[in-house]
DNA sequence: CTTATCTTGACAACACCATTGTCATGGTTT
DNA sequence: AAACCATGACAATGGTGTTGTCAAGATAAG
């Protein structure tokens, strides 16, 4: 217990450097400063200038995967979602993915598969 | 029992055909079709399979102009907010409008009742 | 110091998508 | 008969997503 109290295991602690974290999501590095360039994620930064990711910046990159890859939605779509989220502020991302475990096996919640050991970029394990 | 509400000015009811619901939203009948075959509208059709479109419809194209033409949302993030706000049973979309009025105090949705003539939830054109 | 990795910015290739448009054949409406 | 609709096919245009590279400079770690 007492998990909760340590800042070193606080999801939102940057650890991630760029390289490290597109290894994460399956992504080249660039398209992890496009993604920032876009408004989507926001990693934080060092005193000089580099880009740490948490693991809530790294789960945001999978939603991002997710719905781009599996979903075919463009990053537009993307920052609409997540802005339609944070205005109401309520995890509704999530009833898509109920939608797509129950309604079929079309969207298994699987977007990483380079031996990511996370199978689900849900916010909220 | 029947017209107790004058069904001739149901919001629901098929009128329009395709080219004259193409004018109304300012597309080309092929991008109607086509939106129809991502199905992200399904007009009502005559005994003879001809397309007619309500004024729900003619809203619902609306929505997805304003979404793909001034958001640059693609049809898999229109059809993915659609699915999102038929799983929440809300009218979520609602709330990107805000943020363009930029006004707090906006008219609470009131699902179910058409009174006003027309609500033009639409983008303005 | 040397090496590897990071920064921004630019350029580009590749495949895919949205929209409009046309053509053809046939059914429907007026 | 004329005008419109249905389906299906094909294509052109412009845009997007992703990856990739090159450059020049800053930073981290050996």
């Amino acid at each position: 217990m007492s998990a909760a109290r340590r800042p070193d295991r606080d999801a939102t602690r940057p650890v991630y450097v760029i390289s490290v974290a597109a290894t994460l999501v399956s992504a080249h590095p660039r398209t992890l400063r496009i993604y920032e360039d876009e408004g989507l994620v926001c990693p934080a930064r060092t005193p000089t200038n580099i880009r740490l990711y948490s693991e809530e910046d790294i789960r945001r990159i999978l939603w991002i995967r997710h719905l781009t890859r599996d979903r075919g939605v463009n990053l537009a779509g993307v920052r609409t979602l997540f802005e339609l989220e944070e205005r109401l502020g309520k995890r509704i991302l999530e009833a898509l993915y109920d939608e797509g475990t129950r309604g079929r096996g079309e969207a298994p919640p699987e977007p990483g598969s380079t031996g990511t050991p996370d199978g689900d970029p849900s916010p909220g394990r």
